[in-house]
This record gives structure tokens, sequence and C-alpha cells, in this order.
RNA sequence: GCGCCAGUAGCUCAGCUGGAUAGAGCAACUGCCUUCUAAGCAGUGGGCCAGGGGUUCGAGUCCCUUCUGGCGUGCCA
């Protein structure tokens, strides 16, 4: 809960503007209209550890140099009690301070008694989260794309819980719909096929070809053989997909758990259709005036629901015009209601049923048409889509295997599954790299991913782990213990690894935050293999065993915290901290 | 055609609300293990931030435009 460099960010702000008041209460500024002073890192510690463009960016509102402005706060600033040990003015007119021994130990006290729980936040707290992904159709195996987004939208829940809000796990099963009567028909022309012989039952055109479909078809007729033979088509074809999804689904539990991925709720998209909640929701948007009948279908307006939304937003009419918004069928000729249907009944139910303040959809980039199709539904039922979803676009994997890539189409039947992944990749792995910025194009080389060395940036992380639980072994052994953080004396630790590892370890709050902020939980890694190679730094410049006992307890400290906030890092992103490698 | 996303070092990518000389890893090259794990460290080289305009004290970042790549634009899901 403690976040430093947001402590000192504040303070520096405050001094800034508490010199600014006092400039103007003596004469010294005229008084004008600023509000904050803005606080930044420079990228060079060469420029101070935090710094103030106050003097820049008010300028002109106060018609002086920036370097007067500066050097005007600096006369009226008093430093003592602060954070920082000084301050002084650069560049353009840049107000750099340096930190003292103060804030260095806040950090460290910060890690001591916050543990498991430091770099956390309350931001998000009382806040209702669900997210939603991977939700891949029960017809078959998972594919990468699953793969990358279970992790992210695992991951990303994590990042959310760490900032406070209470989330919940969804997997969405499109148990229903046309592609479970493709399902039926594929298992039941297999069933047949094996019954009459292959040449004797033909093949539905656009049905599945995997072999899994075989054998699901092979499954049920070892467990009742014959018996779907003669009874009514529709029967038959519903027991061979009622079937098929209860040998699919457990196996894709099982497949996501492999990946350490646990979901809270399995939500079947056929109990909105049993329940007539489909049916109630569509009527919903009838009663507001939103539908109409053409050709025996039920459409939504959605064009104007769009052109309402695009106006609201500030885009130009012309620009909407060229745009060719469509409306979009809701229920079929046939009486069936679409896919899109139901998908509004069941963002309907988070929101309005579930009560979720926010709900974050985990979606193939394939899909963006989609998603503001979906917002305005649900702002035209007055469920404020466009601000409560929020939809993260994923770009499609590519596998590669030392350079060439591996082919993954679900239809030649020779895909790689998620779960054949974790027979070649190992979990840490596998959730290290999926675990990447959700709209890039990512590769996946299998040949990377395995490798054992410094080409491969987990093992620099978890090595680093490795290293300290075994400084810590060692020292044990030796009969020295970590010390608690009030016995360290912080003037030790006045090295320029030291220091930058201190603050390394200050930076994680500020990443978990900028990972619920941005919805992309690599931040965490980058984080990690940043703070890595601070310790690996550290660990190279400053010796800790041999030394002098005060030397050796600050620096262990500092070892130690390191291995907390190493391993509170990688488990939030779900891998492991070995303490041995 | 229209829309969404992307284009930064040889490769994979960072770059937070515009800030100081654009960063990291890998790859290449040079050093460092009789002392806490060399799966490591230190160092060197490598860039018209896709191109062109604009906004301003200041642009990789904001606006316009062109080019390139991916995806979308169903009574599919």
């Amino acid at each position: 809960m403690t976040n430093m460099i947001q402590n000192a960010k504040d303070q520096a702000a405050a001094l800034a503007m508490a010199a600014y008041r006092a400039a103007v209460a003596d004469g010294t500024l005229p008084e004008a209209d600023v509000k904050t002073a803005p606080v930044e890192i420079p990228k060079d510690t060469a420029n101070g550890d935090f710094t103030t463009t106050f003097a820049l960016a008010a300028s002109k509102a106060l018609r002086n140099n920036p370097r007067v402005i500066a050097q005007t706060l600096l006369d009226h600033m008093n430093l003592e009690g602060t954070y920082f040990a000084s301050a002084e003015i650069a560049g353009p007119g840049f107000l750099n301070f340096r930190l003292n021994d103060t804030w260095y130990e806040g950090v460290m006290a910060a890690v001591e008694t916050e543990g498991e729980q430091y770099g956390t936040s309350d931001v998000l707290k009382g806040k209702k989260y669900m997210v939603e992904f991977v939700s891949a159709n029960p017809t078959g195996p998972m594919h990468m794309g699953n793969a990358r987004g279970g992790v992210l939208g695992d991951t990303l829940a994590a990042v959310l819980e760490a900032n406070g809000a209470e989330v919940s796990r969804e997997f969405y099963v499109n148990d229903a719909g046309n592609q479970i009567d493709k399902f039926a028909h594929s298992i039941e022309a297999r069933y047949l096929q094996l019954i009459k012989g292959e040449e004797n039952v033909p093949f539905p055109e656009d049905g599945y070809q995997g072999g899994d479909i075989r054998d699901l078809a092979q499954g049920y007729y070892a467990l009742h053989g014959e018996e779907l033979l003669n009874v009514d088509e529709k029967e038959r074809q519903e027991k061979l997909a009622a079937y098929g999804l209860s040998v699919n689904l457990p196996k894709m539990k099982t497949d996501l758990q492999r990946y350490k991925i646990d979901y809270d709720t399995w939500f079947y998209e056929s109990t909105l259709h049993e329940s007539g909640y489909v049916a109630e929701t569509v009527q919903m948007l009838s009663d507001k005036g939103w539908t109409y009948e053409k050709d025996g279908a039920v459409w939504l307006k959605t064009a104007d629901i769009m052109r309402e939304n695009l106006r609201k937003a500030g885009k130009k009419e012309k620009d909407i015009e060229k745009l060719d918004l469509k409306d979009d069928v809701l229920r079929r000729a046939n009486g069936f209601y679409t896919y899109f249907a139901a998908d509004i009944a069941y963002h309907r139910n988070k929101f309005a049923v579930r009560g979720f303040d926010k709900v974050i959809n985990i979606w193939g980039a394939d899909h963006h048409g989609h998603v503001a199709r979906l917002k305005g539904a649900l702002d035209a039922l007055d469920l404020n889509g466009t601000e409560r979803l929020d939809i993260v676009l994923m770009q499609l994997v590519k596998l590669l295997r030392d350079g060439e890539v591996v082919r993954m189409s679900k239809r030649t039947g020779k895909a790689i599954s998620l779960s054949d992944l974790l027979d070649e990749v190992s979990v840490d792995a596998a959730r290290w790299y999926f675990n990447a910025k959700p709209d890039t194009q990512m590769e996946f080389d299998l040949g990377l991913a395995v490798r054992e060395d410094s080409e491969n940036p987990i093992y620099y992380v978890e090595y680093a782990h490795a290293r300290i639980c075994s400084l810590l072994r060692a020292m044990e052994a030796e009969g020295v213990t970590v010390p608690q953080q009030s016995e360290v004396e912080m003037s030790i630790l006045s090295g320029e690894q030291e220091k930058a590892l201190i603050k390394e370890l200050s930076q994680f709050c500020e990443e978990i935050k900028l990972s619920a902020r941005d919805y992309d939980p690599s931040h965490i890694n980058r984080y990690l293999q940043g703070l890595a190679a601070c310790f690996h730094r550290f660990y190279g410049a400053c010796r800790i065993k041999g030394e002098a006992p005060a030397v050796m307890a600050a620096r262990l400290k500092l070892a130690d915290d390191t291995r907390v906030v190493l391993r509170n890092g990688l488990k939030l992103i779900g891998v492991d901290a070995p303490e041995k490698m």
C-alpha cells in the first residue's frame, strides 16, 4: 500500500507549489492560474531522482524566463524534514530533486512490513470487476490464441485484484446456436459412418473435419452402441451434442488448469435461451423502439444507435456517413436468435443481474467489428456499455519453430492445441511469453521458449531469485540471518548499484498501477527483467559474505527485499519463483 | 472503398499524462570465475523513431496526409 514513488512525487509537487505561493506572497512572482506542479522521473539520474517542470510549464503564465522562475522557487524552498537532500536548477529550467536516506529507508521498510502485499494498492477498492476470457467454442480443442487470451485474462484479473478490485473470472460457454448444430451434425455423421460404413454416409460440407469429432463418435459408440441408429434425428443430434460437450468441457477445464487458470464461473449460453432471457432482452429493445421487422426477421437499429454515439463522441457528420453503418439481425426469419442477440442478453445479465461495475472481455482481434455494436446495444438498454464494458482486442499468435511458421488452422486437423504446447514448453515459459502486450502481433518461437540460456528472459529473472535464495542459505549456514530494517544502517547502502536497486524496488507499485490502467500486465514482465538486472549488478558490485557485520546486514536485507519483490511479481503473472536452479 | 490496430537498432520490443543526449534484451565484438550460483557482470559498435507537412519554448509521443503490414466490414460465432 505504501508507494514511495507517489509519496516523493506528491511531496516534490507540494514543495514547488508552496515555494510558488511563498514567492507570490512576497511579490517575487506574479499571481497566475497554476494549480499543480508536474513531477517526473528523469531518465538520467545525473538529472536528479525527481524533477519538476513547473518553471517550464508556467513560464508563459508567469511571463518570466523558466530559469528565473526555477531560481525563485529554490529561494523559497525548505527541504528540511522531506525526502530530499537537495534541489538544483538544470537545463532550460528543470528543478531537480535528489533523494535522501529517509526515502530509501521508507522503501525498504514498506517491503518489510507489507511482505506479500507489497506493491498492491487500493485504487480499485470496492469495485466489482468481471474479466471474461478465452470463451472458446466447446466444439473442438483450444488453439494458441486461446492460450494467449487465457494467460492474458488471468493475469489481468490478478493485476486488477492487486489494485484492490473484487474480480470474477468467467468463461462463456457457447453451447447453443449454429456452431453447436454443426458440431451435432458432424458427430452424427461420424457416428452413422461407424455403423453403416464411411462411404455410405455423407459428411456435412461445412462440418468439423478434425479427428476429435471421430473420437467423440467412437466414444459414444463404445458406451451406447447403436442405440441412436433408429431414433429421431433431432434426438440423436441432441444426445450426441450433449455427449460431445460433456467430454470437451471438462477437458477444456483441465487444459486451462494446466496453465494455472481457474475460473469463478462457467456461464452457459443455453441458460439464456432456455430461461427466455434472450427473448426478453430483444423485447426490451423493441419496447424502447430500437427494433423493426424486415423479411421476417427482427432487426436492431444498430446504425441509428452507433450514429448517435459517434455524434456524442464529436465525430463529424460527413465521416459518420462514410462509415456505411448497418443494422443487425437479432432474430432470424426461422425464429432462432442470433449470436449477437444472445451476446446482448449475456452482457445485460452481467450488468443488470449480477451488478458488475466494469466488465472486461478479452477478444481476438478478428472480432473487433463487434465491439461498437455490442456497446451500442447496451447503451440502447440504458446500461451504458460505452463506459462500463471494455474490450481488449488481442492479436493472433504466430507459432514458430526455429524461425519457421507452424500452421495452426483448426480445420486442417494439424492444429497445435493449447495442451500440446505444454508438452513442449513449460507452463512458466508459456505464461511468461503469452503475457505480452495485447495489441501487438506475437511470434511465439517454440525453439526459443525451451532454451535454457540467456536468450530466454524468464531464466534471467528466475536466476536472480534463485541466486538470492542461495545466498540466504549460505549466510544462514554461517549463522547470519536477515536483520530487521530498524537495525539497518542506511548510510551503508550508498553505492550507485544499491541506490538503483532500492529505487527499482519502489517502482513495483507503479508498474502494478500501470498494468491495470493499460490492461496490459506485460509491464510486470519488463519490470521483473529490470529488477533482476539491478540485482545482478548489485550482486556483482557489492559483496556480502565476509564483509563487516553492519555492511553484511544492510546488504543482506536489501537482497532479501529484492527476493520478496521478485517473488511477488512472478506470482502475479503466475510464474514460479524457484529457490534453486 | 470504409473502419480498427500496428510501423522505433540486424531481431524481439520499452518509451507513463508532450520534456534534458531515444532505451533494454538478444545477436556481434572485447574483457572478468583459487572469494556469496559465470543461467552472471563490465565495456564497444549499431538509429533521417516508415515518409512528408503542421501545432509550440520543446514532438517518437498531439493534429493532417501519404506509404507498408495485419484484421474486419454475414439472417457465422
